[in-house]
DNA sequence: TGAATGATTTACT
DNA sequence: GTAAATCATTCAA
């Protein structure tokens, strides 16, 4: 433990944050936790404070892409350098986003599950308002899921395999990973939708800000907490 | 070339 | 509680 927490990082450049991101993704998650993600688009600029990630272990997570070390078109960017970001479509709807992890040609990585909204607030009602809908979502309805969050920020797979740690000489558009203020109590849980995966789908890789009204959805009954000060 | 399948969200009963 | 929406991606042929 002698490693500074990401939420402590400071640097004049990124490595020192970047080599954060290289370690092994089950300690690498948790910590993501608090982070800020911040969408610089042509549209405005949005934010959120992370409350809620997944991880996905690489080549032997049977509920991972990359599971048998699948490298493919749409898993490319998961082997790429840490820091990095994964997008991909789900159900042909919805967008999601990854932090990636771990070295090189480790295909692992960190799913982002709900933020809550700091910044462009009226920018993401807009972004996620339904047709006919005349009053706005509750604060914690916006970016409170995978598919919702990408919604909300505009983030799409023009972000695929571009880098969240490197903002100077980045384009108009990009997205950006910060340092922010680690939760007080963090909760897991099994993964949400993996089923299909077997025993893997009974890990729990799921970590969430368990003060934070802002998560995907808060378990019936998750006895399993530990603090983290 | 074609069929199957989702790391989901939303609306509806 | 259930079901529809909707298509990129993967894999078999």
């Amino acid at each position: 433990m002698s490693q500074p927490s990401l939420q402590t990082a400071s640097e004049p450049g990124t490595s020192l944050l970047r080599a954060k991101f290289a370690r092994d993704v089950l300690d690498v998650a948790p910590e993501c936790l608090g982070m800020v993600l911040v969408a610089h688009t042509s549209s405005g600029c949005t934010s959120g404070r992370i409350v809620e990630v997944e991880a996905y272990r690489g080549p032997e997570d049977r509920a991972a892409h990359s599971y048998g070390g699948r490298r493919t078109a749409r898993t490319e960017a998961m082997f790429g350098p840490p820091g990095h970001a994964y997008v991909f479509v789900i159900y042909g709807i919805h967008h999601h986003v990854n932090i990636v992890t771990g070295a090189v040609d480790e295909p692992r990585a960190v799913l982002i599950r709900a933020l809550e909204p700091l910044t462009g607030e009226a920018l993401m009602q807009t972004r996620r308002g339904r047709p006919g809908r005349v009053t706005p979502l509750p604060l914690t309805e916006l970016c409170s899921g995978p598919g919702k969050l990408c919604q909300a920020l505009d983030i799409d797979r023009r972000f695929n395999g571009s880098d969240l740690l490197e903002s100077s000489g980045a384009p108009v558009e990009r997205l950006e990973l910060r340092p922010g203020c680690a939760p007080r109590r963090v909760g897991t849980s099994p993964r949400i939708g993996i089923d299909y995966a077997g025993d893997w789908a009974g890990k729990s890789w799921r970590f969430y800000d368990l003060d934070s009204a802002h998560v995907s959805r808060t378990p019936h009954s998750s006895r399993s907490r530990k603090e983290t000060h």
